[in-house]
DNA sequence: GGGAGATAATGAATCGTTTCAAGGATACGT
DNA sequence: ACGTATCCTTGAAACGATTCATTATCTCCC
């Protein structure tokens, strides 16, 4: 039933190293001799086994890219990105989802290992440096996606997430909003941590602002619709003026949950911002203002140092972006 | 560098047979034997090469899954039911996204093949029936999804598509609209042509109402914003009184292109239906009735038929879904 | 003490490809 | 006619795990 090079070789009446030959570099084979092994492969439907491939060459021509959340419009943007610029290198890309649990991942990273794959790109839960440094002890390279490498020695392609939790921030400010809520978790979330720390130092800029946390369990729409509905729940004075939802999938959570019943208006009441400025956040009930991050260019970017590091010298490189402020109606200024 | 059983069949003083029992039947080992072996693995920190045992298995403990749209959260929602599935009975789901793109898909089919996949789901582009045939001859099964195998001898799970179309403007027309436009496009997408069928099945009912085509080219956010624009620069009595968006992307930039400008009010002018029910929907501006397919239990399913048509006799089975209405503001009837 | 039976461990063969040293054929220049 | 350079092709070794027929060891019982 399998066809094998063996198979192509005897019908071409050729060994099987030429057939490999004609395979791979067919400059080499004399040109009546490829047609003759063409014709064969043809006539057999011959077809590559990448295993036996992968087990000669000691490494597959796969990048494992590990994601938060493929539901997030942001990573898929970075799948995309980094699915392009593999193809261009005539490599493919595994998508793993670790849904912000660290088990998955770690199960994702150990498939890979297994796969001997060309490079892993992640978007680690927590610390991944101790896991990443056993994988380049075993000869694979591994790149940082949406999170600087802090000096661990990795490359990495990130967005300066405190930046953009600042300019978030002051920009509520900027529109005359003081009683700011952040509506983001888990901590552990490198990204949520950042995105709050730049929150932080924004009030701390201005004296008569406040900054309350609301803490949620994922950065889903659900989790945002809760805690949106936690908000709507208070006497209208205990609530905030403003909301910095650590993404907009929470933003568009919050926001459902708030203009629901009608009894609170956005901007009017409560201005909100989110992060990521997914394509949805100009589609929603009120368009979001948000904070954009290049993802696209992200995965691209991921992809290139990581074959600049297999093939290249081995040099880590960091690439850090800026985000930027998009501003829509849902934080337009009070009249 | 490379670890490989006979290291560490070398320092636990075993034959590498012995080593490759401990890793998949370690009852036929005595315990004794097995936690030497394993004190040895921990040592040298040795992987197994996925390569290698797939080929002497001679196929992959993967599946191949193509997606129509990996920024379509009903695709993802999909490969979440899949992986789950997968990952229960041990397999991984590698996935792959055709973007709608003939020649893609053909190159990840090719891909997986190579690979020797464990099976491969798919939502096709166009008619796969032939290359499915060419997988099959080669010993990989195939399972449809979101597409019916219509006697071509494939598993199948499916939604009925044309039941949902008519429902779609069933309800359209019972809460009074009459001049129905149909957005979506293009016809050589199998989904598209059955939601149409469906709507015109419902039209026919209805002496006095009209359907009109407005054809895209893809099935995104950004197709629709266009099709909504046309639609607006239309003089009013010339704009038809409800949509119905061949799936809820598009809907959703009708519903931006339309409402952006304060023109067109929805419901009042013109309602919108869509169709997937993805979790945007009811967070958009105006809050989307739209047609609710059973997304992850396709993925479920799917990987079930696939795995019981690999182990089992190799039956085959089709599985059809019903779809479901799912009323929201932007097809309430005018006061 | 010897044979039957159970239990463990062995090691060579195998999967399908790529690689590479070696061999063979052909043409060319002298 | 001979050496040599050029061009193709060959065939065996290697990658790393699994399998399975075989052998080795031990137990138990008559």
């Amino acid at each position: 039933m399998a066809v094998s090079v063996k198979d192509v070789a005897a019908l071409a009446r050729v060994s099987v190293g030429t057939v490999s030959n004609v395979l791979n570099q067919p400059d080499k084979v004399a040109p009546a001799t490829v047609s003759r092994v063409q014709a064969a492969i043809d006539e057999l439907g011959f077809v590559r086994n990448d295993a036996a491939r992968q087990l000669r060459a000691g490494r597959s021509r796969s990048i494992g890219l590990v994601v938060l959340d493929v539901r997030n419009p942001f990573f898929t943007d970075i799948a995309r990105g980094a699915e392009q610029r593999a193809a261009e290198n005539n490599l493919s890309v595994l998508l793993g989802n670790s849904d912000d649990d660290a088990s998955r991942e770690a199960s994702y990273l150990d498939l890979f290992e297994q796969q001997r794959v060309h490079g892993v790109l992640i978007s680690p839960v927590d610390d991944p440096t101790e896991r990443l440094e056993r994988l380049r002890e075993h000869g694979i390279t591994a790149v940082l996606v949406d999170r600087p490498s802090d000096g661990s020695g990795f490359s990495s392609v990130s967005v300066d997430d405190v930046s953009g939790g600042y300019m978030a921030v002051r920009h509520l400010l900027d529109t005359g909003r003081r009683r700011i809520a952040f509506i983001g978790g888990p901590d552990s979330v490198r990204q949520v941590a950042d995105r709050l720390s730049g929150a932080k130092r924004a009030i701390a800029e201005q004296p008569d602002a406040s900054l309350e946390l609301v803490p949620t369990t994922a950065l889903t729409v659900l989790a945002g619709r809760a805690a949106g509905e936690s908000l709507r729940e208070r006497a209208s004075d205990e609530r905030p003026d403003a909301v910095f939802a650590a993404n907009d999938l929470l933003a568009v959570g919050v926001l459902q949950a708030l203009v629901m019943l009608g009894e609170v208006s956005v901007p009017e009441d409560i201005a909100i911002i989110g992060y990521d400025d997914i394509d949805f956040s100009s589609a929603a009930v009120v368009p979001l203002s948000s904070i954009r991050q290049p993802s696209e260019l992200i995965g691209l970017r991921a992809v290139e140092l990581l074959i600049a590091e297999v093939s290249g010298a081995g040099a880590t490189e960091q690439i850090v972006f800026q985000p930027e402020l998009v501003v829509r109606d849902s934080t337009r200024p009070r009249a």
